[in-house]
DNA sequence: TTGTATGCGTTATCAG
DNA sequence: CTGATAACGCATACAA
């Protein structure tokens, strides 16, 4: 029965060291053994090519050292970005991430809620557009950019601040006539918030503006008929305009030279994420950028620290601009 | 003792039920129990709030269904679509994605594999290019790109299909002088025959064509320095260049506008990838698409094949051309 | 410091 | 078809 063809267990190795099993669970785990058991046991973990098996402890303690993630996907670059620095946040501290992508769906949010419990896991991050999420209140959770209540902490970036800054930086640029354009989520969530600080710092500079907020259904020629609208003799009336989302400005970019508008040289346009090329090149837009790396050691620490209850429910971490090419600097 | 704090088990809702320990695994389960047993059990789940706990069954079974990505990371967009589908196709089949990244470090991967045996994955996949990587051989492991040993299944793009192709459209599109520009990795891998379809198709065409890889270690500014060296009265002796991926493809783009030389009048650029804006938008470049969503699903597939022995040692899947605005069509 | 013994929640085997 | 019971591998309280 000692030499069956199953992997060897701590058992085995106690039984091989000729030491009882509560020693080679210390020595795995690091704790203070005397130098010669230690080394019995090492030299027997060796010799039988043990490996530690963490279900056990799994078991014992409830503890798996592993985060669950959801996301939307990860073909999004912003997404991509997130994961990216979550992950290396949790690797740094020897978590594991468990990665799940909601597709928007509600129902799979739901079920992937449900089978991280299922699976042990240590706590939840969650960027949700969820309207009505029942947030387990047994197991830590944190969102990003979605608010749900003072007991789930939120994280974010600065979203108003950077929509204030996006107003500033066009009128520092020269603008005169500003437009704020973007896809509306069903959900307020903080990225709303980019509009309300462009509005208050164009309402405080006197700097004329229009918003236009097009809901989740509607198609992306409305943005195409808004800007139509507001050419005359093949001049765009507004010089400046601040998108919602950096891939929203480079659609609306494209549609402006079809329209023969020059950018930056007719309206200058400034994004919001910080995306660049293939992740590490260039700026693709001039933009309000996210600090998403800051953003991931946040969540991390916030969702692994014993006390979330003395912790505050919503932080927002500064934005920077960075030009990219479609403004005039 | 059946009412202390902690989460309700198999057990408490056994007694809750008045049935066996058993039957209440088969009803959570889904295996056959008579009507009432498992109405009594249903109920029985709902009134204790009980979760079932997989901690459990994997210590019992060894079973997680949970497979291990080792990539190096998801900010490049490539990585990024290759993680988004592998877990599309690993949770349609109720599988789990530990996702790991190696950041091109060998002795991540290393650790990440003897992580991925603690945790007791079902298996492991992975896109290296680590020269020496020692593959477990108790654990499925399937490996994208790389070729390791006729044990260990690679599925890979059509490279040399790929290569090949692009000479042919380079010619079809009326090139007449060619070059193959990539940054080539320290280990051969299956990318690396992009050249050698290129260079086969350029030969039996009698295409002149000229080859040039730089090594990691080499800046960038070598490539420019080549693209100078063949530049007379300020045009380009190429007319087509074939790139080892887009993202080159785009930074050379970028340095040849800044040569005042013109793409696609001057020359076409063909990459490799299949990269789109913002993951879902226009191609970057004209580019031979990599079949992503067939590699996932064929990676976890054979992943999870219960007979790994009797798969084919290396799986090539067909490549596409798409335009992208970098050739003449 | 080391040994011993128990239990974590589940599955699976075996009787009934 | 259902009940009882023994593992699975490990951590830990307790005894030595």
């Amino acid at each position: 029965m000692s030499k069956d063809n199953s992997a060897p267990t701590m058992a085995d190795v106690a039984r091989e060291a000729g030491v009882a099993l509560g020693t080679v669970s210390r020595v795995v785990n690091g704790q203070q053994v005397g130098e010669v058991f230690r080394t019995r046991v090492e030299e027997a973990i060796q010799r039988l090519g043990y490996h530690y098996n963490s279900s056990g402890r799994t078991l014992r303690t409830g503890a798996t050292d592993t985060i669950a993630l959801i996301i939307p996907n990860t073909i999004s670059p912003y997404f991509a970005l997130l994961v990216h620095h979550i992950n290396m946040a949790l690797e740094k501290r020897d978590y594991r991430m468990l990665l799940c992508f909601s597709q928007y769906d509600t129902n799979r949010e739901l079920e992937f809620i449900q089978m991280a419990r299922q699976n042990q896991v240590d706590g939840v991050i969650a960027l949700t557009y969820n309207p009505s999420l029942t947030i387990p209140d047994n197991i830590p959770f944190v969102t990003i950019d979605r608010f749900f209540s003072t007991s789930v902490p939120c994280i974010a970036s600065d979203n108003f601040g950077g929509g204030y800054m996006a107003a500033h930086k066009l009128k520092e640029l020269g603008c005169t006539n500003v437009a704020f354009l973007r896809v509306a989520s069903r959900v307020t969530n903080e990225p709303s918030k980019r509009k309300d600080g462009f509005v208050s710092a164009c309402v405080e500079m006197g700097l004329p503006f229009e918003v236009l907020a097009l809901e989740d259904e509607q198609p992306y020629t409305e943005f195409e008929r808004f800007l139509q609208h507001h050419v005359e003799n093949g001049r765009l009336s507004f010089d400046g305009l601040f998108i919602g989302t950096d891939s929203l400005a480079w659609q609306i970019i494209h549609t402006l030279r079809r329209m023969q508008i020059r950018v930056p040289e007719d309206v200058q346009v400034i994004g919001f994420d910080g995306i660049r090329m293939f992740g590490d090149q260039e700026p693709v837009v001039s933009t309000i950028v996210q600090p998403v790396q800051e953003i991931a050691e946040t969540c991390v620490s916030t969702v692994l620290s014993k006390h979330l209850s003395n912790v505050p429910s919503l932080i927002c971490l500064p934005v920077t601009y960075l030009s990219g090419g479609t403004t005039r600097e």
